[in-house]
DNA sequence: CTTGCTGCAAAGGTTTTGCATTGTT
DNA sequence: AACAATGCAAAACCTTTGCAGCAAG
């Protein structure tokens, strides 16, 4: 792989941010750094990322959200702000054990999402 | 709400089958039996559906897949088959209830979704 | 110098929407 | 008769892709 100006500043960005950003943010944010940027790379870039294990996308709600933390952790979307919390005390793995022993098969990926209303909207 | 003929085969299918349809397949079979459906009735009577409470939408991988098995449940889908299993051992409501109570929210829906290889293709 | 990455623009696929007409109630 | 729902077609989105030029190694 060759590390382009756009992958650094991708890769920067998705480590420090805790938005969850859709692709159409994260160009957005790119856009403001280097100006000339287009979404084919970003979505290019998105799917390269992923691919080696560096984000994760998330299934909530519709649209696509990425994450760069990439440890098993759920997540909250709230309806009213459109905010994403991460849930660090769902335990995953554990679930993850009891449906592949439960049902004969083997999970790749776990998405554990949940959507609703958040404290300060409530 | 008015039941029209549309409506009441969409949710005969919806009940009966198993296979997780998209929109698009949806469409598909209901163009078997009203050949002039239109793909906007289909996607605003799904709307109308989730409305009410009849009709679940998952997201997993990206494609929205819906499901008249409307009680809480978790989804796996087979990466290699493209089927989607029902997965009713998992306790969610007790993983409501902990997140609940945990990050002081309200939670209205859960997806708890899996990817991976199933039996048949493993 | 090589070839992987990029920008651009077009295309593909899904979902939504405006409007005149149809069909339930 | 009223007006909710439909069919049709266009539009709005989101995402992917082909290609020529650029730049990292």
């Amino acid at each position: 792989m060759r590390m382009t100006s756009q992958r650094s500043l991708m890769l920067e960005y998705l480590r420090q941010t805790k938005e969850h950003p859709t692709a159409i943010r994260i160009y957005e944010e790119m856009k403001g750094r280097l100006p000339n940027i287009s979404v084919g790379t970003v979505y290019r870039n998105i799917g390269f990322f992923k691919d080696i294990g560096l984000l994760r996308e998330l299934n909530i709600s519709g649209i696509s959200r990425f994450d760069g933390n990439t440890t098993d952790h759920g997540h909250f979307l709230c309806k009213g702000c459109a905010k994403v919390i991460d849930l660090e005390d769902v335990e995953i793995s554990g679930l993850v054990d009891l449906i592949e022993q439960g049902n004969g098969v083997k999970i790749e990926t776990a998405n554990v999402n949940f959507v609703g209303i958040c404290r300060e909207c409530l």
